[in-house]
DNA sequence: GAATCTGAGTCTTTATTTTGAACTTAGCTG
DNA sequence: CAGCTAAGTTCAAAATAAAGACTCAGATTC
């Protein structure tokens, strides 16, 4: 990105203010040990609080908590539904920002895979006609693929 | 991704079990409130303990335990310096692991500016010989750009 | 119509994590 | 040697999270 193999005595400073910094901002949105991986389900179309408690094991009080954010913040909705003989109920499903997401969680899942679990993971992205690989990447306007390397930052308007 | 628009009266579960997803373990390692902007310090080349200090206000004993987990964790590495008529100390510099977090954070970054911050943030990723601006796209292995909504997920050996 | 079941919470107590501030350390300088 | 600095440690107070019991609303069963 930038700068990575200046000597560390070289001082630096962050280009811009953690607080103006859209990281930080998103890291207060979903930056905890819960929210990506109740989006995870919710990717998987698991949208019901009870499923959602099982495949994850979160605590009741955490996983109310982290709804209503989820919720409160625009990344899942709450979505009525009714099964037969029993009262309306709601499950929680993404909206558009939550679909957002997608790349980043694979973005974090691959890089998961290649350095945490060391191993391909269970589960590949592929275009959903052709069933083919699909892998993250930068790309310039013209659609050419540009090793992570070759990129840096750039202040807007420097 | 997957069944994002099931009714939520289906119920599913998730295809891998929580404690073997990559995600998971991601979370488990760069989860945290600090962790991540951290690392964007050592993106911008920030790497001294007073320097990061200054730009993020993350108390002392947070900051130490942080870096010190990261290093375990292999995405930093401590780097020697020593500045005149001083004595030598350590900065703290990306190994390849870390550096490969760089697609995650620009995802999580693009993300931010779209839906949280909601206008183009400060910095913008180039390409660092033409100044051309990039992007995250994701694509196979002909090098095509395939849309997030054309993206599906396979069970490995499913 | 009283007792019971179920999904989706809420409440309460306990444990863990975070914070802020003061204190420590190692080597340098004057 | 007293004082300075960057980096790190310690500790009490505050905030968060976890675990598990309790609640609630409607449906069903006896």
């Amino acid at each position: 990105m930038s700068n990575s193999n200046d000597p560390a005595s070289v001082r630096q400073r962050a280009p811009v203010p953690v607080t103006e910094c859209a990281l930080a901002q998103a890291v207060e949105e979903i930056g905890d040990r819960w929210s990506l991986l109740i989006l995870r389900e919710a990717f998987f179309g698991v949208k019901r609080y009870d499923d959602i408690r099982r495949d994850l094991g979160t605590p009741r009080s955490v996983l109310t908590d982290r709804l209503t954010k989820l919720v409160a913040r625009g990344l899942l909705e709450k979505q009525p539904y009714q099964e037969a003989g029993d009262r309306k109920r709601y499950g929680y499903a993404l909206t558009e920002k939550g679909r957002d997401l997608a790349i980043s969680l694979i973005a974090i899942t691959h890089w998961s895979e290649a350095h945490v679990l060391k191993r391909p993971g269970p589960i590949a992205f592929v275009e959903a006609a052709s069933g083919k690989a699909l892998r993250l990447a930068l790309v310039d306007d013209d659609g050419r693929i540009i090793d992570v390397k070759e990129a840096a930052t750039k202040l807007r308007g420097a």
